[in-house]
Parts: C-alpha cells; structure tokens; sequence
RNA sequence: GUGGGUGUAGCUCAGCUGGUAGAGCCCCAGACUGUGGAUCUGGUGGUCGCGGGUUCGAUCCCCGUCACUCACCCCA
C-alpha cells in the first residue's frame, strides 16, 4: 500500500531540527519582551474577505496564492497568508487602542501560500512579527527596524543588508506612478517580456527586476524617493537619522518595492547574502491607511514580518552553533534480574530534579554501557542484588559505590564535577 | 502556471555502448567468558519512484506519469 507523505510544500520538524526552532523561538520572545511587545494569536484562518480588502484585490497573493474553502455553511474562509491582516483586525474587535497611544504586539506562527515551493519557500511557512498600532511617529518605524535586526543579531546571523526606502502616501505616490508609467514606455523595447507586461499594471515592480537588459533604463528610471511629498520626505529623513544615531548600518533603497498594497510611507527589507534567490529574511513598512479600510477609525501603524525558515537556513549554511540542552542525562539499568523491579520507583525519583532515562532488561554490562553512551547518558546507576548502587561517571569511568539514602548528593556532586570538567575542556 | 536537474537499502551515494545490484553510515551480534565511544569480522535490510515500449534480456535506451529539488513569476 502506498504509504503517505507530507503534503506538498509542508514540512514536518523532527527532532534534531525542532531545536534550532526552540532556539529561535526563545530569542524572538526574550526580545520581543525587552521592546515591550506583547503576544498574540490569532486564528490561522479568518474571513476570505479580510485578507482580499487588507492585502490588495490585484496581488499575487489574493489572485492565485490562498488557501481559500468554504466551510459547512457556505462562508468563504482563507488560510492566513500573512499576519498583519489577523493582527489588525483583532486590534479594532476588541478596541485595543482605548486609552493608549500605541499598542505594540507580536505574532509567531505558520502561514499559508499556495505556491510553487522552491529553497526558502513553503506552502505552510512560519513568520513572526510586530505591529505597532496607533502612532505615526517615525519612531515606531525605527524601533520596527531595531527589534527585527536585533533579533537577527541575537540569533548570530550576519552580516545584514537593511535596505531602506519609501513608497509615498496617497498624495504622492499616484503622481509618481503615472510619471513613471510614461518614463518606461519611452524606453519599453530596452526592457524584458516580463517588465514589459507588468510596467502597466504594475509599474513599480520593473523597478525591482534583477534582469540584466532592465539595467539601464531602470538606474536612469525617475525615484519615487525624488518626487516624495513634504511630510514624506520629513519622515523619511527622521526614520534615517535615528537610525544613524542608534547604529544601525542601511542601505537607502531607490527603487524598493513590496507585495502587499497597504504598505505607505517607510517600507524596508533585511537581505542576508548568503542566501540563493530568497534572500529576504523579512520586511514591513508602514500601514497608515489599513485600519481605516478594515472599517475602522483612521489608525496609523507600523510592522515587519521575518520568514523562519529563512533564518534557520542562513544560521545552518554559516554553521551557527545553536545552543543545545546538553544536560547530562541519567542511565538507570539493573545488573540482577532481582533488582529490575527497583529500577521504576528510582527513576520516578530522579525524575523530579534530572533528566533520567531507565531500562528494565538486564542484559550484560558491555550492552548496558553501549546503549547508555549512545543515548547520551552523563551518569551511569547500575542496581545490583540487595539493593546495591553503582554509579558511574561516563566521561572519565570513575565509579563508586553509593548508599540509595544519599543518591541525589552524589549525583549533584557528580553533575559539578562534570560540568566543571566540560567547561574546562572548552577553555582550553 | 513555465523551465532545468534528480528519483537505487532507514540515511549519503556508486553502478563501465543494456546481462535482474554494491559501498559507507546506522542497527544487531561476535572478537573482548561482566565495563561504553576506537578497530576488525559477520549479519539484518532493496517491487532499482510508478506504468508502458524496444530487446533473448532494462537500474541503464525510448515514451508517459508521479514525486522531490533548483530557478522564473512572486514573495518570508
């Protein structure tokens, strides 16, 4: 019989592999909670239509990438593409905003995209991300910015490219595209099939192609950041100075671009070279004009999103060192088949300070000993008749009788002694 | 949706213009008659992705199909 597989693009994390994520898991929040962002989950699936208004109506992901089912009673619901949707719409639900000048949250989980899966790109995907709900100060765009390239940091991974840029706002940016628009179809026939598609509808993009003919008539295209309004460009350059002063390196991007139509003002990316084609760790920008559309009052907000597998892929190909649980574990085997049944009740007790494991099989020492250095052990108990104790370092040999009444001391002593040992083996 | 690459043991891979399969790792046992990680020896384990075609005979050649993978589009 043919047996099953993980569905296309899905993955499953097994052992071995889980803990690079718990790792990064641990970094994400230790930050997130020293920036002061809370939690929170929303549901992986909502209203088809809340992603179609917030996303965009002509993007790729609301065309042809979302997970998209009728449920039993005929409504259309969507598997989460992306957060900021979910996060924005639970913000107005519940009138988080009440009462305070910002919100900060952060999210953690999987998203769903049905696309074409290629190396750093999934069907079911993992992000995690902000929103800062409720400011327009260019502060929060700056702290955006900090706590993801703090993140990276934490977890090792460098060096990072922030690219940095701005997409104007609804007073500016029409009048751009249009000039725009005009520029590229002077110069149509320098461009590529694609650009020459996609430069009516979507104008911006053939800005962001990295086909080689596009080159020229894309350096010498009109910036939008040369033809930003007043307040744009005012905070565009507060975004840039505080960055400056708080030391962390960008790169201004003339001709960055974004997915998601909701994006206004600041927008940024933070590349990793070593990555192939996919080498967008994560973005965000700015989204003053979304909560309005979603039915609420006018609300400005700002946040990024970061692809784990991503991450886990740069920290794996520069051969991060990931801090692993390596706690010495306890092997407890008996060497007497009359004292097999004491082997339960004493790991049981060991248990409830160390990790233990316990075989009730007796076999000959050589395979007791094998079995318990290939599972990892630390420590070594070995029961023999009338309640007999061994205890056995593994790292060095030493072994030593113990009375059962003064385990645990000896065990402590024996955990020191090993740790001792360990740290200075990486000293030296 | 479009292209390229790859499907052989649990894992990583060999397999010569076609003669129905091998290595390393892992696992088990022994050498070491009760003291682990090394070494050596032996052993378990395969419908050669699937279906058709050519051939006396196909893992190899041809066609189809599925899967994985990389890239394009797009994006995290």
């Amino acid at each position: 019989m043919e047996r099953f597989r993980e569905v296309r693009g899905t993955k499953d994390l097994r052992p071995g592999e889980i803990e690079r994520w718990h790792y990064l898991e641990k970094i994400v929040r230790t930050v997130m909670d020293r920036y002061g962002y809370l939690e929170i989950r929303t549901p992986m699936f909502e209203s088809t239509e809340l992603f179609s208004r917030s996303i965009g109506s002509d993007t790729d992901i609301v065309q042809k990438e979302m997970y998209t089912f009728p449920d039993r009673k005929g409504r259309s619901l969507t598997l989460r593409p992306e957060g900021t949707a979910s996060v924005a719409r639970s913000y107005l639900q519940h009138n988080m905003g009440r009462g305070k000048a910002v919100t900060k949250l952060y999210y953690m989980g999987p998203m769903f995209r049905y696309e074409r899966p290629q190396k750093g790109r999934f069907r079911q995907f993992h992000q995690f991300g902000t929103e800062a709900i409720g400011s327009p100060a260019a502060w929060y765009d700056t702290e955006t910015i900090s706590v993801f390239y703090e993140i990276l940091d934490a977890a090792g991974l460098g060096p990072l490219t922030v690219r940095l840029g701005s997409v104007g706002d609804p007073g500016c940016r029409p009048a751009y595209t249009s000039l725009l628009k005009e520029y590229l179809r002077a110069r149509s026939d320098e461009l590529c099939g694609n650009c020459k598609e996609r430069m009516e509808k979507n104008p911006l993009r053939v800005l962001d192609c990295k086909n080689r003919s596009c080159g020229g008539a894309i350096e010498s295209a009109p910036s939008l950041l040369d033809h930003l309004c007043e307040p744009c460009t005012a905070h565009l350059g507060e975004v840039r100075s505080t960055l400056e002063k708080g030391g962390i390196p960008f790169e201004l991007d003339r001709s960055l671009v974004r997915g998601l139509d909701y994006y206004s003002r600041t927008v940024f990316e933070i590349h990793h070279d070593e990555l192939g084609a996919q080498s967008a760790l994560g973005g965000g920008g700015r989204y003053d004009g979304l909560l309005e559309d979603l039915g609420g009052p006018p609300t400005p907000g700002v946040g990024f999103s970061a692809g784990m597998e991503r991450i886990i892929t740069v920290a794996e190909s520069l051969e991060i060192e990931w801090d692993g649980g390596d706690e010495p574990m306890i092997y407890v085997a008996p060497v007497e088949e009359t004292a097999a049944g004491d082997v339960f009740p004493l790991v049981r007790r060991l248990r409830r300070r160390w990790k233990t494991e316990g075989v009730r099989e007796v076999r000959n020492l050589k395979t007791v000993l094998k079995r318990a250095s290939r599972a990892g052990a630390g420590i070594v108990l070995l029961l023999g008749a009338g309640g007999a104790l061994t205890v056995k370092r593994m790292d060095t040999g030493d072994e030593t009788g113990v009375s059962v009444d003064h385990l645990e001391e000896e065990v402590e002593d024996l955990r020191k002694a090993i740790a001792a040992r360990r740290s200075e083996e990486r000293d030296s």
